[in-house]
DNA sequence: TATTGTTATACTCTATAACTATA
DNA sequence: TATAGTTATAGAGTATAACAATA
């Protein structure tokens, strides 16, 4: 474990730095969707397409948001044509979540182009930097991954 | 400049850990804020401590939103007492934005309850991870100052 | 005319709470 | 009763467009 004076610069610096980052990529999510795609919808699709036939608390959970936020935005989904929702066939209650073809396409566009304008900017690290930059990504994946953070305990999470 | 596949792998990694990372942040924000702060209200009032006297155009331009976004964002936190906004003695057109007494106390409280429920989590890094990311952090840093990544061009921003 | 800031409008995200339907 | 999902409500963020006031 890290000394604690290492540690609260290492917490400020990613309180200062990840949100601008976000904001990077919220804008050029939006830019690059055609229509445009918030970064939760980006998200699910991605999801869906490493897990087709999630349910819906998949994605909740993923998302890390309650139901009833993953609900609104998988029915916005559904309506703009991206997602296919059926119920499951075994269990009635559950929601069988894949992408459809435009869903499919238009994640890729977005993907793409947003990853390019990504790329511009990172271009500007040297290998080294770049691997930096890949090993703390990692480190901080399996650090917040499971580290809550996430909404209230209440019933219907 | 590094290579295209290391890049590409770069630009992933981001994309991956960051959207997870700014949902923390914005859920530990909302627990301590008390009243709840938003992360571009905590982001605000952290730039206002820095810069007393800023004008609504520097606290849009810090963010990376539009001047209407500021304005109205600014007219909550002064609406909750956390910020005093003046008219330039000069140039009249112009607001002099500064924390509240308030505003600082709430900014503390804020900061302090988020940074505490962050350092559990880094935590879990070794002193040489805990470097990693901060040097990766000042390595963002550095390639997303300026990189606009931010509204359109219109008119008014 | 250019700059600073505001207002109007419209959309998304997000939470909590209360509900329905299925198991 | 417990679980999966929905709906209702409320508030914040954000963009664009149109506007007012100042320089």
């Amino acid at each position: 474990m890290a000394g604690d004076e290492l540690l609260h610069k290492c917490v400020e610096a990613v309180m200062d730095t990840v949100p601008p980052v976000m904001r990077f990529i919220r804008t050029e999510m939006r830019r690059h969707g055609c229509p445009a795609l918030s970064v939760p919808q980006f998200r699910t699709l991605t999801y869906l397409r490493r897990q087709p036939g999630a349910s819906l608390s998949g994605v909740a959970e993923h998302l890390g948001v309650t139901r009833a936020g993953a609900s609104i935005l998988v029915d916005r989904l559904v309506q703009n044509g991206l997602v296919q929702r059926v119920p499951a066939a075994e269990e009635r209650r559950r929601s069988v979540l894949s992408l459809t073809g435009a869903g499919a396409r238009l994640l890729e566009a977005a993907r793409k182009g947003t990853c390019r304008r990504m790329a511009e900017v990172l271009a500007a690290l040297s290998t080294d930097e770049a691997e930096t930059v890949i090993k703390a990504m990692r480190l901080l994946d399996a650090v917040f991954h499971g580290a809550p953070g996430n909404p209230g305990g209440g019933p219907n999470r």
